[in-house]
DNA sequence: CGAGAACCATTTGTATACAATACCGTCATA
DNA sequence: TATGACGGTATTGTATACAAATGGTTCTCG
């Protein structure tokens, strides 16, 4: 994918996360052409893109769609995510070197900085915690793994909740974070598996407490 | 997508089903939409959809090459794909009705016959197997856990290995299907994901053992 | 003889025009 | 009033021409 196609599907995706292109709205090739200064030919390209990573949705007559996610949408998302993040962690946990250890420490560092003001910053918050499990299932060297979890894990509609997550939640996180790492100094797959599951279960229930 | 684009999707698939096209052998766009008689745009489209799904790989340049599987590809598939069959077979276990058990008893019937006769009908067999498989998902009633099977189930370099089967291997799969039908009528998921857990583990053993 | 640069051929990226299809409001009719 | 057919409009699908980029080959120079 070359520069006008890229540069659509940024645009795109980050019109989608803003919510300026609120869920179920149509999107249009040659007004999202016009938005992105290209022609149709990348915006189809973007919306592919999207499509697969659950961004949009298309009907059966090709219209594409802001996707929607009912509740039974994102439970199904965590169900999934945690189960495969759990087995990535596991894995890690028996691969890891240490620039991999090193890398991890200092994502959850960020991620603590992020959260340690009074005012804590949220979006610095996801960005550093997305890193911080990316980097996990890259130890992991899984790609197919890695592809289908890139599907699941940045969800609009988790990130906007997200951003009413209180303290609490967020210190909680980086606690977690903690232990996985210990999980891992330990070289016990088990337990980081544990540790993760229970990660993203916690992160499930956060997400529903806060869900409008 | 519509009827051109439909029709290349289908006949690159085929040409890399068939085994005509070879692992690792390049792919360009104006070939296939010459051989496809179509212009280049739906064979771009095709190509996407079969980039999702794991038949193609593009390089960096943004060249396409038919899927090459290495051992490790392939194992790594069968572990995904073992995780997430069990865990929709555990769903499905407690979402079933009467149809949807008849289904899969007719299903594993065809099995069955494909396998009896002196020289099993291994295409035959890997048709209905499929479709057993897919029958369960679909009762799982999880759409993201359906698409991302669909990426890994029908994977051609698995497909091809399959044909030299022996019929042991074969009427073990029945058996496996058969008590993996009793654990649904006594709604037991555990067992249901048990039964999964070994039978895709075994099959990527038989696989293991035909593998050139 | 080897390394590197310049060139040409091949391939993909993008724009655009036109065709096909789907959506939606209108109108006729029961 | 409900329903169904019709037609205009909006939207997507396809083909094609051209631009950009990539890869390979050859030629030159050290």
């Amino acid at each position: 994918m070359s520069r006008a196609a890229d540069h659509a599907y940024a645009e795109i995706r980050s019109l989608i996360l803003s919510g300026e292109a609120s869920p179920g709205s149509p999107l249009t090739e040659e007004q999202l052409a016009q938005l992105c200064s290209v022609s149709r030919t990348p915006v189809r390209d973007a919306l592919r893109r999207l499509e697969v990573e659950l961004y949009v949705v298309r009907s059966d007559s090709q219209r594409v769609f802001v996707a929607d996610w009912s509740r039974e949408d994102v439970d199904e998302m965590f169900t999934l995510r945690g189960m495969l993040e759990a087995h990535a962690a596991a894995r890690a946990a028996k691969r890891f070197d240490a620039a991999d250890l090193h890398a991890l420490r200092r994502c959850n560092a960020a991620i603590e900085e992020a959260v340690r003001h009074p005012q804590p910053d949220i979006a610095g918050f996801l960005d550093a915690n997305r890193d911080f499990h990316r980097i996990i299932v890259e130890i992991a060297r899984s790609p197919r793994l890695a592809a289908t979890l890139a599907t699941l894990v940045e969800q609009p509609v988790v990130r906007r909740t997200a951003m009413r997550y209180g303290r609490e939640q967020l210190a909680q996180s980086v606690q977690e974070h903690r232990e996985l790492i210990q999980a891992f100094e330990a070289r016990d797959a088990d337990w980081a598996h544990g540790v993760m599951t229970g990660h993203i279960r916690r992160a499930f229930h956060a997400f529903s407490s806060h869900a409008a």
